[in-house]
DNA sequence: AACCATCTCAACCGCCTTGGC
DNA sequence: CGCCAAGGCGGTTGAGATGGT
């Protein structure tokens, strides 16, 4: 991991006998002692507290962000980036809201994430980031490979996702290249292509994922996805255990019920009782760079080359 | 080896909300 | 009601790490 690092504009104390800049083994051990002692909370007298020169924000920022116990590190899982997807195209920018559902993983993290890794891809593809066309292709291409490598890796191992999938480990190579549609998933996650291209360019199908085999863009209707209920059967019982694990579901009748999200309508199985509307968008061009992209560029998208 | 470009992410900034008075 | 302080949140920055040439 990198090392704290901070701009500093005036390094050291400032005039008021503040620090700023990067935290010191120091403070973070006395911040640490503190709160073990006194708790959280009322911060600028916790800092004085402490005897930290340090406003009570940054010591919260420091705390949440770094030192509490309970912080994840290392990469994201395809869980959590799947999570993360869906939980922003329902939200938006509501990092913190999303962060409550992803555990041990901050706000923060979850925003370097997003503008990182996910609008860094949106320009790759001249889409806006927020934009629904972006969230199509998202839906549509990146989440149903997020699914799939949770299945790989579920079928291919007996310890859990978790500890197993790290980003890198799951690259593509010559021997795994961009699989074809009809092997992207086991059957219960199998992608339906859709077909009957009407003369207005218009189509509609009921599928767990929508995936072009002619490049189409795909637009679909979000409330209708994000309203459909609990952990279907098409997630399979291995992604649902460690959505459980994660806490992200509960156990009884793989309902995963969120303040309102459930995993199923994240990407991972309950599509396949909407019927989607997808629209011609201009050709080809969205898929086609998404295959350039998603699958040259490394640890971008997790089934990258 | 040196240089440059790009990426990562800790930390700050400023605005908004909340709660106490 | 208004005022103020504290906390919370999203946006932004930039130093250091990393990769490419």
């Amino acid at each position: 991991m990198l090392g704290a690092r901070k701009r500093v504009c005036n390094p050291g104390e400032e005039e008021s006998g503040l620090r700023r800049g990067p935290w010191t083994l120091e403070e973070d051990t006395s911040l640490t002692h503190y709160i073990s002692r006194q708790g959280e909370g009322r911060w600028n007298m916790l800092a004085k507290g402490a005897g930290l020169k340090r406003t009570g924000k940054s010591c919260r920022l420091r705390w949440l962000n770094y030192l509490k116990p309970d912080i994840k590190r290392g990469n994201l899982t395809p869980q959590e980036q799947l999570l993360i997807l869906e939980l922003h195209s329902k939200w938006g920018n509501r990092w913190s809201k999303i962060a409550a559902h992803l555990p041990g993983r901050t706000d923060n993290e979850i925003k370097n994430y997003w503008r990182t890794k996910v609008q860094k891809e949106a320009r790759h593809l001249n889409i806006e980031a927020n934009s629904k066309r972006f969230l199509d292709a998202v839906r549509s291409y990146w989440m149903p490979r997020l699914v799939q490598k949770m299945e790989q890796a579920s079928y291919s191992s007996s310890s859990t996702i978790l500890d197993s999938l790290d980003n890198r480990e799951v690259r593509s190579t010559p021997s795994n290249p961009p699989v074809p549609n009809s092997l992207l998933c086991p059957p219960e996650t199998r992608f339906t292509h859709y077909s009957n291209l009407g003369s207005d360019n218009s189509c509609s199908v009921t599928s767990p994922y929508l995936l072009s085999t002619n490049s189409n863009t795909i637009s679909q209707q979000p409330d209708e996805i994000l309203e459909t209920p609990s952990c279907s059967p098409l997630l399979g019982d291995s992604v649902c255990n460690n959505l459980v694990r994660m806490g992200t579901c509960n156990e009884e009748g793989s309902s995963c019920d969120m303040d309102g999200f459930d995993v199923a309508s994240a990407g991972m199985g309950t599509y396949g009782n909407s019927p989607f509307e997808c629209q011609m968008a201009g050709g080809d061009w969205v898929f086609d760079s998404m295959e350039d992209t998603l699958w040259n560029m490394d640890d971008m998208w997790p089934f990258r080359a």
